[in-house]
DNA sequence: AAAAATTTTTACCATTTGGTAAAGCCAAGA
DNA sequence: TCTTGGCTTTACCAAATGGTAAAAATTTTT
């Protein structure tokens, strides 16, 4: 079983029971205050733009302090990553076999669209590190995204197969939902710099990437 | 009148004449040589993953001669981004108000595709630089990409208003080129993971691209 | 060739930064 | 009350890093 108190790939033991006891209600509290700062701070300066000293002083807390529930900056990172990847997966995992293709695959763009605009820090965090060639999650890659990637492909291959989709390279279908929406939170100062401030950019969005997509599926 | 040799916000005067006569063959070289290796690792560790010490190594040269033809590591990150700006741009004003609507944006969108195969270093240059919120480009952004931006969405809004283009958000059309283009750049470690490695992502993903986009605009 | 100007190297420096050791604090149990 | 064990702070450190001064080497000009 794998114990969700302890991160990634350690080998020290800081905190003494950590491994083995519940964790106590200070140390919930203190880890979640850590993981919540440094996901702002990585996510605004990428991992090597950060220091331990922001996030001690964005979690309130001192670097010591930080150090005595972490084994270190990467160690931050990396747990703030793999707990990422399960949310990042959640829509497409969502995607039902049993219903209509149109329907599912606008409804996981929807879902995509959404949690760029409610976890803008999480797709930076995410999109800073796959940008520099995903050197601290390539293993996550490798053993949860692509094993869903490769089933939800086939699934819209089969789709396709059946007639009920139109003929379409369902890699490059996935690659323009995620970057089309993504977009949104990735390079958010350029699209606010772009929009007029006035109107809703992802109201708008929302209505353009339906019908695209929708052009896309039922032509 | 702009001196091309000069870099964009500078005050000191590290070579005395550099502001007033020509560059020397060999500052030429030189500065080439900078430019490219610090594109090299400004685009794979980001602005504070990369350090001085690696851009000399890669460009050959020693740390402090590396300074003497440049003000600093800021320096060179805002010249090669300024550079940048313009190649970034062009295929966007060649799309041409006189030609035909559907084939000007496809073309447009080819043209972007090529761009991030030939250039993905440029292109996660770039990208780095807006997910951290532009902190160095944004003048750049407002002075040359906002103009550009508001006159080919005005083209392409009266293209839809002539009923040459069917209803849609001119902002969002060219956002969603942008990201579905520079995201085989931008996010290649991830593609390159998922794509079997076999077949020619680019090939298939032109392929994809043109289908979407003739599928939106000819509805 | 000598002088002048430019380019490169050597030897540094100050600051930042990830990380540690150890003493002090504080709450819960004996 | 006293002790135990987890939590926090104070005072550091070694390495990395952006940057500089000035001498040495090289090229260009006269």
């Amino acid at each position: 079983m794998y114990n969700a108190c302890k991160s990634g790939t350690s080998e020290k033991n800081p905190l003494p029971e950590k491994t083995q006891k519940k964790p106590s209600r200070i140390q919930q509290r203190n880890r979640r205050l850590i993981l919540d700062a440094a996901l702002e701070v990585f996510s605004r300066h990428g991992f090597r733009g950060a220091t331990l000293d922001q996030i001690a002083a964005e979690a309130g807390l001192s670097k010591p302090n930080i150090l005595y529930y972490f084994d270190g900056k990467e160690d931050i990172h990396l747990t703030l990553l793999s707990q990422l990847m399960e949310n990042w997966l959640d829509p497409l995992v969502e995607m039902n076999p049993a219903g209509d293709p149109v329907k599912e695959i606008l409804a996981y763009v929807q879902r995509k669209l959404d949690m760029a605009r409610e976890l803008p820090r999480e797709s930076r965090l995410f999109a800073g590190e796959i940008l520099q060639g995903a050197p601290r999650i390539r293993p996550e890659l490798e053993h949860h995204l692509k094993p869903l990637f490769d089933e939800k492909c086939a699934l819209i291959a089969r789709w396709v197969d059946e007639g009920r989709l139109p003929p379409l390279d369902p890699r490059h279908l996935i690659f323009s939902i995620w970057a089309t929406t993504q977009h949104y939170a990735d390079f958010e100062s350029q699209v606010s710099l772009l929009m007029d401030a006035a109107d809703d950019t992802y109201a708008s969005a929302a209505r353009h990437l339906e019908t695209m997509f929708t052009r896309l599926l039922t032509a």
